[in-house]
DNA sequence: GTTTTTGCAAACCATTTGCAGGGTC
DNA sequence: GACCCTGCAAATGGTTTGCAAAAAC
């Protein structure tokens, strides 16, 4: 687990590198805590655990590094029904994110075929460029626990 | 066209109807504006038009009635890439929206199956409740006038 | 030493809200 | 006449920006 964050902390740190950023304190606090988050969080969210961690960091570097980072596709905004978050996805090429109602914790999956929604777009006649994705639903673990799906009407 | 346009103010005035809400004066000027409007459009450019229209109605009636017609499902709101702005959206079931990124307009579309997306949820454990589905290409006018898709690479 | 980053505070922008007066049912 | 709606102006909340000092390369 712990192993899994520090990797995920390397992957950043090595994307930053890449675009010649500067390795800095703050970066790497931040990027700390920003592998740490296991679902989707708001900015104040983010900003209050770097502040619980090192009080010195001031929000707008949080924001700045947030930024970065979405230049990067390594986070990424989510606007569900009432989602407004941003979720950290090292995985680089094309997906989407399914989040759990109940836990409220995040998945990636990818569609193997966007056959179904390139003819659904086809048929209003567009040519289809991008689309995104959002998925709400319940993670095998809540499912598991009794949660959401099977619940009696 | 215009006919088009009042239908469209009607339909929009028997909603706020059904719901025992109350028909003035700024209400039906922020309707007849909307109805105009031929693509998604931001909160901003809604009451600069109204204001063209109207300059004593005030921002906050605007937004209070956006957020009533988003209560009813009449206003939805999107936020592509680079988009965020609102659609006004009569079709009453479940859709999505295709946005052209030549011209701008957006027109609906339904998925007149959508298992493909179901079988990539499951794939990974979960149970789909909801999921939200944006779309971006070129819309027919436009690849007609000789923009987007075949460009030679 | 040069260039990038930082923290701070102020600026911003879209949106919401409190309130007293005015319009609608 | 009761209650809803309005405009106004102020409050809000998330995010961005200007700047001089500090840190990284």
């Amino acid at each position: 687990m712990e192993e899994r964050r520090d990797d995920c902390v390397l992957e950043l740190e090595r994307a930053l590198d890449a675009r010649g950023l500067r390795q800095t304190m703050p970066r790497r606090t931040i990027l700390g805590v920003l592998a740490g988050m296991d679902r989707p969080f708001t900015s104040t969210e983010l900003t209050e655990h770097v502040a619980k961690v090192d009080p010195r960091i001031g929000r707008a570097s949080v924001y700045r590094l947030l930024q970065l980072l979405r230049g990067c596709g390594l986070v990424e905004r989510l606007h569900g029904p009432a989602t407004e978050a941003y979720v950290l996805c090292l995985l680089r090429d094309h997906h989407h994110h399914a989040t759990c109602s109940v836990c409220g914790r995040a998945e990636t999956f990818t569609l193997e075929d966007s056959a179904s929604i390139e003819r659904a777009v086809e048929r209003i006649g567009y040519t289809m460029e991008h689309h995104v994705l959002e998925v709400v639903g319940v993670c095998p673990a809540c499912r598991a626990a009794g949660h959401g799906a099977e619940v009696p009407q």
